[in-house]
DNA sequence: TTCACAATGTTAATTTTTTCACAAAAAAAC
DNA sequence: GTTTTTTTGTGAAAAAATTAACATTGTGAA
């Protein structure tokens, strides 16, 4: 197997998530349009996210759901597993922590940092809360390797770079502030404003056509 | 003008907030390879963006900050202003808001939605929460166009429901279970934890190439 | 004035992503 | 036992998105 595709590596993590699902439900196969189903995509483009993971189906039965959730473990997912801080314990950084809670055994937040003193030395859903002044030693500490920062947007510079200074390797940006960081750290970026604005576009634009 | 892609909708959004800003500062004008840089993408991407809606910038003086920022908002704000709901009042959909306070003035987040009798009569945010069973009642009363789903996955399919039911035109799904609209109904989907779990293994990829 | 530079605007090429179309074959139906 | 149905796997085509290449031209410097 040579290059995934982003979008296709999105879409695994995507159909584990339906086949974990299913696999509890007792269902032991499931047919790529099921799948298709479930995600509002195509037949053929789970066929073909499939044939670029090297797995291949049982004619007329389809896939094997079990199979197929740790193939796509042994992919997406790292042995070791990885630890991953909140930076920014606020409403958006919990609602992460809680999403997160007990669901990926892979992949697990460790550290929350927050500047807010009331927070500072407690846990929150499970999360131990530090300083910001501890930021790199715990980040060491704890080997962490991804930050994700939910921190105010006129944080979010300083807070990126005392991250990459800590020596994490990937970044999740969920402020609405663009960053930069160096060439080998991996940066994503996801912006809500942006993506209620194109929502608002195309509920417009049907609106004109109608 | 005729169609224009998503992804420019997406970077249109985001010029646009980079534009605010420079604005502020007093900046008049601004070369695309600015712009670029703010957003991690090259000089060549804005100027066809811009094409594409049919700015023309001055030759060596760059791009007029506020038409620019005119131009972007009379093609992706609704004159009129657009409504909002947030359903589920838990902590994403307070970031949400306070994401949002007073940001947009055409897009205003009216109402909230919630099962916890404690929130529910109460203002949060400056946004007041009702109850579930009077969401299709004020949805209507309120010309709420645009519903954002911040519930527990596994009350994502029936808040959706409701939604649809109380004729909003766009939902923003921002929970892990993939819902089902009708085709009048644009949906949007949003799953963080996807996003995480693709960073993660980019992370994973680089620590192999080294 | 003329030259060099720096920026835009756009056609064409490339790359990436998705879809079409259909062969192959297991299972079911008859 | 033959035919039909259903589903996978994939080469080829199409569509979407990005990048390269470059002509054009306003501006400032020499």
């Amino acid at each position: 197997m040579k290059h995934l595709p982003h979008k296709t590596i999105e879409r695994l993590s995507q159909y584990r998530r339906a086949l974990l699902i299913c696999h509890e439900t007792g269902k032991s196969h499931i047919y790529s349009h099921e799948i298709a189903n479930i995600q509002h995509i195509t037949a053929v483009q789970v066929r073909r996210d499939l044939m670029l993971i090297g797995y291949t189906g049982t004619l007329r039965k389809g896939y094997n759901v079990k199979e197929l959730i740790d193939l796509i473990g042994s992919i997406i997912d790292s042995d070791e597993g990885i630890h991953v801080a909140i930076i920014g314990m606020g409403n958006l950084g919990r609602a992460l922590i809680n999403y997160f809670d007990g669901k990926r055994s892979k992949l697990n937040i460790v550290a929350g940092f927050d500047t807010n003193p009331d927070k500072i030395g407690n846990t929150m859903s499970g999360v131990p809360c530090y300083a910001n002044e501890d930021l790199e030693k715990i980040i060491r500490e704890k080997d962490i390797k991804i930050g994700i920062l939910t921190v105010p947007a006129d944080h979010a510079i300083e807070s990126a770079e005392l991250l990459v200074k800590a020596g994490v390797k990937g970044i999740l940006n969920y402020t609405p502030k663009p960053i930069n960081v160096p060439n080998d750290v991996y940066l994503e970026e996801y912006d809500m404003i942006t993506t209620l604005e194109k929502v608002a576009f195309f509920v417009k634009l049907q609106e004109m056509v109608k």
